[in-house]
DNA sequence: AAAATACCACCTGTATACAGAAATCAAGAG
DNA sequence: CTCTTGATTTCTGTATACAGGTGGTATTTT
């Protein structure tokens, strides 16, 4: 048997099953998510269903229905770049802190080793990089990030991030390998230097600054996508959520 | 009957129910919940307070325990801080933005009658100050604030604010009506006119500075009890499941 | 033909039964 | 006396039965 626990399996199941169901666009924004016909087409019992659609409700990826159940939630434009935004701010704050407090020699190890991983991974140029390796390393940068933070913080950077295009790696799927993500990631890797830097020599400011900005390029990754490549809505989890 | 909607009443009855007794220190940090106990105590069934537990869980007032149900969390002083300086710092994008996009002169009005009111209510001098007023007055300020936001914010805000004791009213409990609470009211309603201020003039950088401020004398709240007068602990809300 | 009403099917919220795992306690061995 | 081991008790996670309410449809009435 794998090293997984046994510990609230079909509740795992459901959750991960609805959320697929979501993200994946099968379910579309706004449709009701009926109990029955889910239990159904998971192989589970409502109880854990429930529990999953109570959880995904906290994500935020679906919302309650006044009168009972719930109904996949839909974002606008703006909402969805106000959680890009979110994120930005709150690693800013992560950021900071572990800036202005200090963090432990072995730690900034751990992160240049890995900045010199995605340096390797962009080696070559734009037509030949390592992009599944870079998508592999960027999600472990930034969750070696978030480990700088206290639990409390790192609580609600986790929340946010599961809203599926807030993430880091909202962008980077494997299925959206695309030259015009592809260009944009010898940017984010200077600034992910920069942040490191910022943070080994003590500058909080600076190092919230560069959080917020490197957020932003997710920012323009969508309005990208939505402005100029709209096919490129399907290759992108959870982007068939998004109206206007 | 009352115009409350009766649907998942024992839902909410268990939701209420366990956080009063978390809050209230009736049960202390690290105590298993047992489902049983609880059920029999709030006179519900488990399938409700299972709900409740796994929201709770989700607010952080409690964590699951590995091998299965969930126990009281406890806060070390650094996580308190960092709770207030995360709600802080989400005040301070939510102004940031306000100010950044404009806000309706409606709302503006709204926000500018509140701070009248309480004005009112810090007439006189310290002994003599409508304190209660001054409770729901900033409660109903800060909400108002919190409204100018998008939904993906806001609730993030009221998350981060279901932990009591960093909320905006933490230490403006009425239970804690203390001269040295006291005191910091008036500094806090030149920050409050400061903000509104900041907004109105699209001063989206003044804004987040004065609401990150702001946050920060919950902190000073907060060190005021931990350090000068310990007594004060059991008047501030889930304070007694703070460690060290 | 349109609107109102009554009926029916479905769905959610709640309670409870059941099974497997964990913790506790006791007894026995070293 | 301590440690280990085994059994019992208790607990959680899951499944399912039940009741009240919601929404939709069809029929009737104007």
């Amino acid at each position: 048997m794998s090293g997984v626990s046994n510990r609230a399996a079909q509740s795992q199941r459901a959750l991960m099953g609805v959320r697929d169901l979501i993200v994946s666009g099968e379910l579309r924004a706004g449709t009701r998510l009926s109990e029955l016909i889910l239990v159904e087409r998971l192989g589970i019992s409502r109880t854990p269903l429930r529990a999953a659609l109570a959880q995904l409700g906290q994500e935020g990826l679906v919302e309650a229905i006044p009168s009972g159940g719930y109904a996949v939630r839909s974002f606008s434009r703006e909402e969805v770049i106000d959680a890009i935004e979110l994120r930005g701010t709150l690693e800013g704050l992560a950021l900071r802190l572990a800036a202005e407090r200090g963090v432990a020699p072995a730690r900034m190890g751990e992160l240049t080793r890995l900045l010199e991983g995605i340096d390797e991974a962009l080696k070559g140029d734009v037509a030949d990089m390592d992009f599944d390796g870079y998508v592999d390393l960027n999600a472990a940068f930034h969750e070696k990030l978030w480990g700088l933070a206290s639990q409390t913080i790192r609580r609600e950077i986790e929340r946010v991030t599961s809203l599926p295009f807030a993430s880091p790696s909202a962008f980077l799927d494997k299925q959206a390998n695309v030259e015009a993500f592809r260009r944009s990631l010898y940017g984010a890797q200077t600034q992910h230097r920069a942040m490191v830097e910022a943070i080994a020599l003590r500058e909080g400011s600076r190092a919230e600054a560069l959080a917020r900005e490197h957020a932003r390029l997710a920012r323009q990754n969508l309005e990208f996508v939505l402005d100029q490549d709209r096919s490129l809505i399907r290759r992108v989890p959870a982007l068939s959520l998004v109206v206007g």
